[in-house]
DNA sequence: TAACATATGTGAATTTAATAACATAAACGG
DNA sequence: CCGTTTATGTTATTAAATTCACATATGTTA
């Protein structure tokens, strides 16, 4: 098998892409080229096309992509055309708003339950969910199958919760607490970073005031 | 004035490096070396001297970086050294989270309003913020001298809320709605995607799956 | 004070990603 | 059925980011 590395920011433009024909698709778009998914994302149609070329050939020359056809084809790349079951852990204000995501539901993910270690917490619902202690989380986690954990609590308890997560066979991690987790290497994890994106904005400004001195 | 392009992945890992010496200072550790901010934040030791050489040479050869200095340094590049104004446009779970996000308020991010068009919401109070209609967005804007705008409404509203950012004289936009929004090229913007990280992990499990068979 | 250990700063080499350019294939019109 | 148009897929080129390697500077010890 040639198994060519896809870099990462084709797999992060790629989910971008699928999102962007789920609506076209809702919007009774059949056919589109890459120029246009080009424009509707943000990105050139060279990239466009280069990225979906790491998976095959999608398209007819002359005439485009079939819009559900494409759409199909990037969701089952990205692994979604089957349902993953998600444990959010933490429910303080972060962990309720990613309880209530729509986005999540949307793509084909189930949040099967949300954990957290405040006993004023526990036992609330958060849609139709009820927060369960974090001792729940085993039986939880092998009854559901969860293979993904969301780590969504203080930076202090944030590597325990992820000890947790990987002792229960989570497969992957991703971490909206502010610091470098330590984990296994076959464990996948990614941060989301809420202040990083701001501080990218701060700097520009910054440097763009500098920059007309 | 000898303007070097900055690489955008350089200032990302400058914001965290930025947090892991505050964590250091407050641990009372007084000097650091690359080697050791890298095996903090998982990165290699050139990458983080590369980094910061961007900016000049903060450290002492053979000995290494002095904590303090350095985090001040690093928050003065990324404009940290003065207090920003923010407005987060939307008041749902996701405004709500955001509002009452510990991280924003240590770096220096001042939430002056939160604003909302659903009639439900208005005048309700977030911790000491009191949730105002769009309409006082200009107003506000003006009087609090914000330079920022968090978007974190459904992607139906979100075209015009940057609108009316812009209109106001943000500079700098935040987006959590998961949408390429059209806004003017001196104004800065960027996207957090709350899914796109997620879709990488379902992907890589996927991809890992299928190289083992 | 000389030799050694340590860790920065930086230019060169390497790797990786993005862009451009173009050959190829499909559709259409006369 | 041939020429024209269009848009893909792919190769070549350019650009960018990361890693490597080492010269340089500091502190320490004998």
């Amino acid at each position: 098998m040639k198994t060519l590395r896809v870099p990462e920011a084709t797999v992060t433009r790629l989910s971008i892409y699928s999102r962007f024909l789920e609506r076209l698709d809702r919007n009774g778009v059949t056919t589109v080229s890459s120029g246009e998914i080009a424009e509707g994302v943000g990105v050139s149609p060279a990239q466009v096309r280069k990225d979906l070329a790491y998976f095959g050939e999608f398209g007819t020359r002359g005439v485009g992509y079939n819009v559900k056809d494409l759409m199909k084809y990037t969701l089952k790349i990205l692994g979604l055309d089957q349902s993953w079951s998600l444990a959010i852990m933490g429910a303080g204000n972060l962990g309720f708003a990613l309880c209530t995501y729509r986005g999540f539901n949307v793509r084909g993910f189930n949040i099967a339950g949300v954990f957290d270690n405040d006993p004023t917490r526990i036992g609330k619902r958060i849609g139709n969910l009820e927060v369960q202690a974090l001792e729940k989380f085993p039986e939880i986690a092998e009854r559901e199958n969860i293979r993904i954990g969301v780590i969504a609590v203080p930076i202090s308890a944030a590597q325990e919760v992820a000890d947790l997560l990987v002792k229960n066979g989570v497969e992957a991690i991703l971490n909206f607490a502010p610091v470098a987790l330590n984990v296994p290497d076959e464990i996948e994890i990614r941060n989301v970073d809420l202040s990083v994106k701001l501080e990218i904005l701060t700097f520009n400004l910054g440097f763009r005031a500098a920059q007309s001195l």
